[in-house]
DNA sequence: ATTTTAATTTTGATTAATCAAAGTCTATAA
DNA sequence: TTATAGACTTTGATTAATCAAAATTAAAAT
């Protein structure tokens, strides 16, 4: 899923082709119908912007996939590493006629499993934290609001380590030599995250 | 949908073009294909039967079908007219872990919201009543097992009729030269129904 | 036993998705 | 400024689904 750019910027023809994992040719004329439909306004090698419509039916699909995400662990018990493939499946069949029911049934639920918010019916969106683990005073400790990795071996081993939405956590070092952040998750054992990793870790203050 | 056939006899292929919505070559090449991919037998001018695998995978999507519906009544509350299709665009898209967690939520349930029974994860299914409204002797009570048409409008009349799974009915009257049977449900008013209708009504001793 | 009809299959054309490979552009390095 | 690399687009071919219309077959009617 390729997610609706925050600051509308063009997103490049590679990474279309690269996440649909077609040719480049292939996205090219995938993105000149989809223009041809206005649903994005496509620059030659500029690359691709999303029109007002394509930004609602961007938002549209976020939500029917975060709810999903949320009935598949809260109601089904499955696993928050295994839900996003899933979801991915599930959000092109299921109607609006369901997906309001579920939401419904929910209790129209505010975030989803990975702590990412979920869109309104009208596609409002609640700001998600611009601070990662990487943007923190050492020392000071931090509430984990999202894991933006969605990645199943990243989620085991995230939630392996209570890096978990509502979780307390301590940045205790920075090692820009060794590309490391060493981190308490409450009261357990420190251990180290890679900038990469930490970098997928949302905070607030 | 197309439902198994249970004598194994062949299925003609005007049925499957028509039930399909596409023309007869159509319907002829795309039976070709299935064939050469062992999910039916196909002889031409006779029509299809399905091979061991091309029912094992039947059963699956009835499966699927069956506690989808029966999800989206016990759990979303949306009425019985409106869940065949909704379950017709899910049952391809929902995962077998998935499922067997549905199953397991809703408490392994036998029938669907149309009394249809529903198969076991491992294929096998409840023999369904052989008898309809047609099959009654006048005066006896019936108890209502299953509604086999699945048109929206009919369940919207069946259900003002309280002509649903579980409720008794007495057949009052057969008027064969005006096509119609006469029945009460519990202790509701009289009413009548054609042929066609009453046929599609199963009940039990 | 023929003829007719209706169902089905075959044919040939159309459309759409996709890819590999060739061509083009643009930004960066020289 | 020019050359080059890498990103992107275009081209031409391939494959698959589908349809309309023509051809075939089997069954029913005469």
């Amino acid at each position: 899923m390729i997610s609706i750019n925050k600051n509308c910027v063009e997103v490049p023809m590679g990474m279309i082709a690269e996440s649909l994992g077609v040719t480049p040719g292939t996205a090219t004329s995938m993105v000149k119908n989809l223009q041809k439909e206005k649903w994005l306004n496509y620059k030659a090698r500029k690359g691709v912007t999303l029109t007002a419509s394509g930004k609602k039916i961007g938002m549209r699909m976020i939500r029917r996939h975060r709810l999903i995400e949320t009935f598949l662990v809260e109601t089904l018990g499955l696993d928050w590493s295994e839900i996003h493939e899933e979801a991915e499946e599930l959000e092109h069949s299921i109607s609006d006629k369901v997906l309001e029911k579920l939401d419904v049934f929910l209790g129209n639920p505010q975030f989803d499993p990975h702590g990412h918010p979920i869109p309104s019916r009208n596609g409002v969106i609640r700001r998600l934290s611009q601070k990662s683990l990487l943007d923190c005073k050492v020392g000071k400790k931090m509430k984990i609001e999202s894991i933006l990795d969605q990645r199943s071996e990243f989620l085991n081993f995230a939630k392996n380590k209570s890096l978990m939405p509502g979780n307390i956590i301590k940045i205790l070092k920075y090692q820009k030599i060794a590309d490391t952040v060493e981190v308490q998750v409450e009261k357990n054992t420190k251990f180290s995250l890679g900038f990469n990793s930490a970098d997928k870790i949302m905070v607030s203050g």
